[in-house]
DNA sequence: GAAGCGCCGTATCGTATGTTACGTATTTTG
DNA sequence: CAAAATACGTAACATACGATACGGCGCTTC
């Protein structure tokens, strides 16, 4: 018995065709403001026609679209009414204990910024700041896409930043471009990669500033590391969680275009212009 | 300056006539429930004429009453989307300052989980835990590196996982071997690419099946996609936030996981065996 | 490969809805 | 107390909205 329009859409979606399973799941994207708009509003936002519209809502067993929309109004008014029964998927909140694993990795994140001082956040966002110093970044086999999503964003606000890909040997290749200025981000949890900590040492021979993104449990990296972030990967789950350090790459990120704000606009500027 | 429409009628009701002064209080007293039925409903309940619903909402300085309601349904969502509004005072926050980036991310997570329901999240899953499908991956610009995080898991639990990479003509190349059982999961936030579009529109005609990660406004591909996943991406930050998709991601490779826990064993004890 | 079925969009229709004009009632002011 | 101004409702109006009929297209099935 489903008791909400959320509920009962998901019951049903799996039995609709395409125009209308698109309508459902932009009444889902936006809940349920979009449902509160006119026929011709919600198609246009969804792609389909006001007909696929109506027999959408049709289909949910409402007579007619006025209808519908009394009921979701009726459902935002008791949910207004009593903030804390927030009408909840059984996957966020839901039954006890549905989902232990989004809430450990939502507890993960909180203490991994909770054990990083603000001085220290400053000091590495100032050591990614300096357009001068050649930025490096690198990963280990399931971080390497954070170190990726990173270096996306860092190659746009600002020069000299290289992602390093490819074989060991690629790598290394590279450590003679790289000075007692330039800096070197590095993605290390557990099992730690012999190989990431061989250049890690390599680097840090020649006097690169190395920033370190590992697990609680410190890869050995951290012996050569100018700054170390622990972040939390504890799940239930066979795998450990990289969300929290993906979450500290995007406050970074978000902490350095700040920084850089006027030179990366005008650099922004500029890129548009190539296109 | 009045920042919600209710603050705006404290501020002037006083100044109203006796009639508006009802619609006022009417409104005021199942707020804004009211405000979004028609002017008649808003009339019968207030116990005056529909002219003077009209005069009091021009009196409120809107043009005509679809207006209003617009701007009540925009406070309607802006409420709904931040809960934190609700628990009052930013100063209370307890434990350590939380930076309002950190706890737009937290809540972008929540809300992101909020709107799968139960049945599509065990129904991807069951897309991706067929070995015999193949399975395909791809990201845009910022959000490839999501793909690559998951096709790294999945490549260790079951065979048959492919990242699409480099070029645009790279990845037509591979739809010649994608058919109707396989799986295509693809991520794009804005701005939506029109490369992402372009391929996913020919794997449609293909019958391929595609899992779309998107953002709450929807990528075009959600025009052919069989599941959609609008992740929340907005931050205090010039970017927008992928964590969301990320934490997503790594729930739905612990529940494959799990899904194919006896074959994946087996795997991964053969892989160790190779090193 | 042909026939049948179901889905979806275009165009049209009827109506509910917001809007306005106007006349009456009520209050205000000199 | 009279006269004017403001407030309010009735009723007519126009628009935009939801509803429906129809035709084409794609998919399945035999």
């Amino acid at each position: 018995m489903a008791s909400s329009i959320a509920e009962l859409i998901a019951d049903r979606i799996d039995a609709m065709p395409a125009g209308e399973r698109r309508a459902a799941q932009t009444l889902i994207a936006s809940y349920p403001m979009i449902g509160l708009k006119t026929v011709a509003d919600f198609s246009l936002q969804a792609g389909v026609s006001s007909p696929t519209i109506l027999r959408f809502v049709s289909r949910l067993g409402f007579q007619n679209y006025p209808e519908f929309q009394s009921a979701l109004q009726d459902e935002l008014a008791a949910q207004l009414q009593s903030p804390l029964s927030r009408t909840a998927s059984p996957l966020a909140t839901g039954h006890g204990e549905a989902s232990p694993m989004l809430e450990a990795t939502l507890e993960n994140i909180r203490e991994t910024f909770r054990h990083v001082s603000e001085k220290q956040m400053r000091d590495i966002v100032l050591h990614l700041s300096n357009p001068r110093a050649k930025t490096f970044l690198i990963g280990g086999r399931f971080t390497d896409p954070v170190a990726r999503y990173m270096a996306a964003h860092l190659t746009i606000i600002r020069p000299n930043v290289f992602h390093l890909t490819g074989q060991e040997s690629n790598w290394r290749d590279r450590l003679i471009d790289m000075g007692k200025r330039d800096v070197l981000l590095i993605f290390d949890i557990r099992r730690y990669q012999d190989s990431l900590v061989r250049f890690a040492e390599k680097a840090h021979q020649r006097g690169v500033q190395i920033v370190l993104f590992t697990d609680q449990w410190l890869s050995p990296i951290a012996r050569f590391a100018r700054h170390v972030v622990a972040g939390r990967t504890a799940v239930p789950s066979p795998w450990d969680s990289s969300a929290a350090l993906f979450v500290f790459a995007e406050a970074l990120i978000g902490e350095v275009t700040r920084e850089l704000e006027a030179e990366s606009a005008r650099r922004i500027r500029e890129m548009e212009n190539l296109r």
